[in-house]
DNA sequence: TTTTATTGATTGAACGTTCAATAAACATAT
DNA sequence: ATATGTTTATTGAACGTTCAATCAATAAAA
């Protein structure tokens, strides 16, 4: 029973359906049945919109890409212009609800993998790192001189990725709230040292 | 031509050879043809001798593990008995060269990603992951109160992690010198706290 | 009638496992 | 010393399974 104007709603239902396959099973057990399935659809489909399971795959790493750098942007629009406060927007940001999901770790950490292996997921990641980590520098920048700045944009990238990685890895649901709280501890450990220089 | 007493000399040689197998192509593609390649060997003798794919890559995960391991151990041995000097230890055993080798660090976060999946790797994963955590937050509770010294090694070992993954993912070798010039500046930024505490 | 949407059986490739076959090394008996 | 049997080591073809991709068929909408 096609209706017209079903490419954007099932190229959304399929994402949905790859995030939950690869949070049942693994990026490895993620086959392009099991993702029909859970979308309720046929395999054919999958070709069909996205040209292959690979397209699929690259399209759900987009979005789960685009909603963290769209919830970053978004707290940083809105929050005071000071390094401080620009810096703990961002790791809100990362904290978000939506992004420690279990579903949403899962699949990170699944891309984070295979990324090492596949070129244009290996872009995707990259062009990622480096934004949070430049973002971070440029903020620490206004406070610290060149050297100082990099090293603690440098740890701060490190800590969020760890943290998150632990969240993902534990059994239990990330403690979102003790993350922040121990990257806010970084923050200030790192800002106090502005004041040595200035 | 078969000599006697090949067992350890093949096991060893297999888990090499995954290594460099998983280093070429990733987890994903190391199938027991190209392990076995790498190995100069038939793909027969991996059952042989680990009874399965499963059995070589638990055995692989092992051995990384254990080499960890007993590097740590074998810094702490010779390290002063403070908790500064005990955990930097740590931090050096973490960011040892035989750890940072790529073909290391790409296994590694292969098996961080699958043991999601597998019950036999989660278990060796998060025995590993908890005996960092609770030997940092040992040698923190030994000059902080319970909560600070749990929140310093939760992020002590997020650090860790997180420099090494970012490490794992970067095109440049990680900067080993760098990684525990943070991971050290973070320690002393917590044990400077344990002051407020004295 | 043409376009858009969808199905699912079919196909071919890739992979892990199995196993019969082979042979060197060792043990024992002659 | 020679012959015979047993254990250990290894191979690689054959087998069965799984999976992604393809495509002819179907049908609603325009």
């Amino acid at each position: 029973m096609p209706k017209l104007g079903m490419e954007p709603i099932r190229r959304h239902q399929l994402v949905q359906a790859t995030l939950q396959a690869i949070d049942e099973a693994g990026l490895a057990n993620a086959t392009i049945a099991r993702i029909a399935n859970r979308a309720n659809v046929s395999t054919g489909i999958i070709s069909h919109y996205f040209g292959g399971k690979e397209g699929l795959l690259d399209a759900t790493m987009r979005q789960v890409l685009g909603e963290l750098g769209k919830g970053i942007a978004h707290r940083r629009a809105r929050a005071e212009d000071s390094p401080r406060a620009q810096i703990r927007a961002i790791i809100d940001g990362n904290f978000d609800e939506h992004q420690v999901s279990r579903s949403v770790m899962k699949t990170w950490l699944a891309f984070w993998a295979s990324s090492m292996h596949r070129s244009n997921l290996q872009r995707l990641q990259q062009v990622n790192d480096r934004r949070l980590y430049s973002n971070l520098c440029f903020q620490f920048r206004r406070c610290l001189p060149r050297q100082e700045a990099q090293n603690s944009a440098r740890g701060l990238a490190a800590l969020i990725d760890g943290l998150w990685l632990r969240g993902a890895l534990a059994s239990k649901t990330l403690d979102v709230e003790r993350a922040r709280h121990i990257a806010y501890d970084y923050l200030d450990a790192q800002l106090q040292r502005a004041d040595t220089f200035a």
